[in-house]
DNA sequence: ATGAATATTGTCATTAAGACAATATTCATT
DNA sequence: AATGAATATTGTCTTAATGACAATATTCAT
């Protein structure tokens, strides 16, 4: 059977007369840990992609509008909700998959450390975090979709500062630089980078710092979301 | 017959056979004449939606990459090839047509008048330039895709001259502020423009003029791709 | 010669960017 | 208590870009 070869999600499979058989979503679901952007993969236990690592995704349903199945995808997997998700666009490519016509629409979700601690793949998942540039030889087509949400993102940013949706509440400066060097892919003057971002006032200081390194603790700041709502009006560009 | 209802491009449909039938491709295809942004409708001619007015779209076919596709609905409405195209994303609200589930890939293009002063609809078809502003009521969730598409431009040409893609080789640079403000929605100082789009090295200057006015003759520029394909590397912030 | 219509150009004050390195804290070690 | 290690934090100068302004120049038609 083709499309048990697509099993991507192996718990609780929804009956093949839910879906659409020939539509998939795939999401590129990323951290941020210890310096590095990470992406959420699943390995394909059994078929001919058996071994072989993917995105997560799953047939779309019939019963269900398409935006709730990123969602859904999240939920299985990581068991978490209300996460910042987008559509990437859609791909089709007659030979994209090696069995019949799927075409897939693919979405980016991001999340922060303390979401995710609850540790994901506690189930019988075979999930694992994967340094983005080590997520290399996936299956099908999800590099390429890989690659474009990473050219994505990084354009992004550059115009909505959603890095903060991979962050903690409260963070550091250091943070916030090591975050955006790594979607940018080259490093960042520290005195520019912070000029910038204060300028900026989306951060908010707070009284604490962080205690738990062996040096002198650096402050921590949060997020000011009404100032961010404001700057989507008055456009922003964080060029650097 | 519920297809039926859906039967946009009304000379030579394709046989049921060779579409998947639950996937459709929609495109907002613009145009700018006489500073008005405009995008191409097509009139229903039967069905339920009888005498309404849709973005012009086709259902996807099984043999052909879904990269074709809107490439496709372009050839047979306006006899274009080679054509500016991106895709806008995928909408799938359970109740977005009024039979069955139908989620369609919406795309927008970019023509210029020398291109579609072909007369566009010379044929049978029921088919409209309409100012964008204007394009209200139309069919199923057309206006939403189409909203989205105007989000979607409006950020795009903050970040890459795409602009260009919807004038003629030769422009003044009033015909290119007009553009924008089209697209932006509001005016823009004209000495603080010039001096921005001229300082981008994005245009040079002919030794023309547009003689066709009867009022002082308004220098003709074209685009300089070189210089465009420079920017997309450095990057480059268009905020007026 | 005049009026109509649009094209074209310049200044000044303020703000942002780019390039650059020294000092400050804190903890661990001796 | 002094030193070293590690990272945090801050400032200056020059140049470039922005925003907010209005006067002058051309051309054609009358």
């Amino acid at each position: 059977m083709p499309l048990d070869n697509y099993q991507e999600i192996l718990s609780d499979p929804p009956a093949k007369g839910r879906m659409i058989s020939n539509l998939s979503v795939d999401c590129c679901i990323f951290g941020f840990e210890n310096n590095d952007l990470k992406v959420l993969l699943v390995q394909h236990a059994s078929g001919r992609s058996q071994g072989q690592w993917a995105l997560p995704g799953e047939f779309v349903l019939k019963d269900r509008n398409l935006k709730e199945m990123p969602h859904h995808v999240l939920q299985r997997l990581t068991g978490l909700e209300n996460i910042f998700v987008e559509q990437l666009g859609t791909f089709g490519r007659l030979d994209r998959v090696d069995y019949g016509r799927i075409i897939t629409i693919a979405y980016y979700a991001l999340i922060s450390p303390q979401k995710y601690n609850l540790k994901v793949g506690a189930d019988a998942l075979d999930v694992a975090w994967v340094n983005v540039a080590e997520a290399t030889k996936l299956i099908y087509d999800h590099n390429e979709i890989l690659d474009y949400a990473m050219i994505k993102l990084r354009d992004r940013i550059k115009t909505y500062p959603i890095g903060f949706e991979l962050l903690p509440d409260k963070f550091t400066l250091t943070h916030i630089q090591k975050l955006y060097e790594a979607m940018l892919g080259h490093s960042l003057d520290t005195r520019n980078f912070r000029r910038k971002m204060l300028s900026s006032k989306l951060l908010q200081a707070t009284s604490e710092v962080d205690d738990s390194v062996p040096y002198r603790a650096p402050k921590l700041y949060t997020f000011d979301k009404e100032r961010y709502d404001e700057m989507l009006v008055e456009g922003y560009f964080f060029q650097l």
